[in-house]
DNA sequence: TAGATTGTTAATCGATTAACAATC
DNA sequence: TAGATTGTTAATCGATTAACAATC
């Protein structure tokens, strides 16, 4: 069954269960199970078969996953056994930090190029990217048929640059301006913001 | 009703509806509806009644809702009518651009100090702060009474530092390392990274 | 008053869990 | 074989939506 229309929530962990799974990798270990994996997670075994029954069977009754496999088979599933191209639009703290950051590879991603409007940004260095004038962010990104980009501008460009990254055919944006895009219904949209996980554990406190 | 326990999936959607009503106030808008917020924000505008009256009764039948009453009300359910202090830790790429940020005013949240483990690192000024030894780390969390950080090491070193924050009082911890972290049930954990939002879009791509 | 929108109830929908036969 | 763990079904649980009386 290649599409039998999963749940979004499903979608969700799957990435956390790769990277669970990554680690465990990096640990030397070979085998694991539902249960295990739970535990790691906080998340019930029960769950973790269901979800993971929704795209095959791929486990073993009695000794349960083999690490190496199932984090095949979820790159797979996720379109990360290729590597995506991202733009990054912002060249401020957040776009740099994000332009430099270590983590993104080996689980598909990869940075290409970083724009900003700041003629004192255009030109310089950021990492091993040079800043690209966002005036020509369309055609570059079309060029590079890049169809991933992460916004780090402030709030009040962030919508405008959403609009220009979708005439350019992007299709998937990470947005870190703390501000809710509108996009056309065959993009996808994440949000970063720290202050709203900030604030949704002070309530506890 | 001070406190009925209110599902944490209501929780989480508090902080957005904030987010949303001080930008509408930013807009100079004085009164909004359930269904305006709901089409700004993509959630049902029964849902957004529903949530709201798991607190109280914020609106006028006929007018809607006062958007600086409704803010002020989330803010003190959320406990963001007073300003947390925050300790970053790791003063790389993320952690210097998160104690830079400037997005936490007027968000109840202020980063007031910043720690690392490298000699070359500690004393030198990121933004306005003094990089501190984290040697020092639980005497200064203790000290200043700091009971929300932000981690920003590597995955290595990110339990360990957990624990330390842990001891030293830390109620909610917001984790930037891409690993899952392990804590007692009296605090709280949120998690960022940009790897697992990008490739929950990938799989639609 | 007429129109609009709330707060809340009941109905619907969807997600999680428990349990177990299948089988490695 | 005995023990362990999967994949899946049915039961439970919880969240969302629809509808509407109340009322501004």
């Amino acid at each position: 069954m290649p599409d039998k229309n999963i749940p979004d929530i499903v979608i969700g962990r799957l990435p956390i269960y790769l990277r669970a799974l990554q680690r465990m990798l990096a640990e030397n270990r070979h085998v694991t199970s539902s249960q295990e994996l739970g535990e790691r997670l906080g998340i019930s075994a029960a769950q973790i078969r269901k979800d993971l029954s929704q795209f095959g069977e791929f486990g073993k009754q009695g000794t349960g996953y083999s690490i190496d496999y199932l984090a095949e088979q979820i790159r797979q599933i996720l379109n990360v056994d290729q590597v995506w191209d991202i733009a990054v639009v912002g060249a401020g703290d957040i776009g740099s930090a994000v332009a430099r950051y270590q983590g993104f590879a080996n689980r598909g991603m990869q940075v290409t190029m970083i724009f900003d409007n700041a003629p004192s940004k255009i030109g310089s260095k950021v990492g091993s990217f040079t800043v690209k004038d966002i005036a020509n962010l369309e055609s570059d990104i079309k060029r590079g048929g890049v169809k991933v980009a992460m916004i780090a501008t402030p709030s009040e460009k962030a919508q405008e640059v959403a609009d220009k990254l979708l005439s350019a055919g992007v299709k998937a944006i990470l947005n870190y301006a703390p501000i809710n895009l509108t996009v056309t219904d065959d993009v996808r949209v994440q949000y970063i913001d720290p202050v709203i996980h900030l604030q949704r554990m002070t309530y506890y406190l």
